[in-house]
DNA sequence: GGTCATAAGGTGTATATGCACTTATAATAC
DNA sequence: GTATTATAAGTGCATATACACCTTATGACC
C-alpha cells in the first residue's frame, strides 16, 4: 500500500483536543475511580490490587524486574509498595546479591488478593459488558500497541 | 491464528492480567512519559499542556466546570492549577457570584501554549503514525466509550 | 429578615508518579 | 589486589490524584 506519508490530520489528530495522552489520562482517571469504588470494601485501591495480582501470577522477583513488567518507574514502585508492606501483604528480602531486593506476596497478601478478586471481577465484567467483548478485546490490544510504540526507538 | 494475543472470551476478560484499569494506567504511564519527554524544552508537563489547551479552546470558565470537562476531581484541578498560577500562565478571578472562581488563560499562558504546540504535535504525530490513523481513531473512540461507561448508571 | 439547604471552593491526608542525585554492592580492568 | 565501572536501590523534590471534612456565599422559605 502507499500510505507511508508523513502523518497528516486524518480526524483532527493534530488538534490538542484529540491529544492521545490527555484522553488516555482522562480515561485512566474515570476507570480507576470505578474500580476503586468496587474495590473499596477490600480496603485496597486498584493500583494495589494490580501489584498483588502481578505477584500472584508471576511469583516473587527483584524490584527492578517487577517495575519493568509493570512499565513503571523503579522509584514509583518503591513507594507504591510501602502501603502493601505496611499491611503485611508483601515482603521484601535481600538476595544473595545484596543489592537485589526481592519482592514476594505473603500469605496475608494472597488472602487479601482472593478477597478482592470477586470485587474486581464485578467492576471488570461491568466495563467489558458495556463495551462488548469484541470491542473490549480490541481496546486492550490498542493499549498494548500504544505502550509498544513508546518503548521502541 | 487469532487466539494468542488478548483474550477475546469473557473468560479471559476475568483474568486480572487483562484488567482494563491496570492496562489503561500502564499505557497512561508510558504515553505520558513520551509526551513529557517531547514537551521538556517548553518547561511544562503533559498535564499542564492539557489544561492550557482546554482553556485556549473553551475559554475561561469556573473551576468546577473545568473539572467536569476534564473528568477530573475538583480538588485535583485546584492543585494542578497551582504550578500554572505560579508561572503566571493562568489567572483566577472571583465572579459576580463570589463563590465562583473563574479560571482564565493569560497572555503568557497563551504564549507558553503556542511554544509547546509544535513539541506536542511531534509527540502526537509520532504516536498516531505508529498506530496508523485508522487504528488510532478507533482507539480514541474506545477511550471515550470507556469514560462514558463509567459515567452512567 | 432569620433559618436553612445548597452550591462553590479550599485543606488535610494519603497514595501515585517520575526525574535528579546519592549510596551500596558487585563485576571488571589493570 | 586495588581502581574503575556497572548495577540495584533509596531519597529529595515536585507534581498528579481523590476522598473526607470544613468554610463561605447564595437562594429559598416562612
Amino acid at each position: 500500500m502507499t500510505e507511508n506519508k508523513p502523518p497528516m490530520d486524518p480526524r483532527g489528530a493534530l488538534d490538542p483536543a484529540s491529544c492521545t495522552c490527555a484522553n488516555l489520562r482522562k480515561a485512566a482517571r474515570a476507570v480507576t475511580q470505578a474500580y476503586d469504588d468496587a474495590l473499596r470494601p477490600s480496603g485496597m485501591k486498584s493500583t494495589q490490587f494490580t501489584l498483588l495480582a502481578a505477584l500472584a501470577k508471576l511469583g516473587d522477583m527483584p524490584l527492578t524486574k517487577l517495575a519493568e513488567v509493570l512499565v513503571m518507574d523503579r522509584t514509583t514502585l518503591t513507594r507504591n509498595l510501602k502501603p502493601l508492606l505496611g499491611k503485611g501483604w508483601v515482603g521484601a528480602t535481600r538476595d544473595a546479591d545484596q543489592r537485589v531486593r526481592r519482592i514476594a506476596l505473603t500469605g496475608a497478601g494472597r488472602q487479601a488478593h482472593d478477597t478482592a478478586l470477586p470485587l474486581w471481577r464485578s467492576a471488570q465484567s461491568r466495563l467489558v459488558g458495556r463495551l462488548g467483548p469484541e470491542r473490549w478485546s480490541g481496546f486492550l490490544g490498542d493499549l498494548s500497541e500504544a505502550i509498544a510504540a513508546t518503548q521502541e526507538r
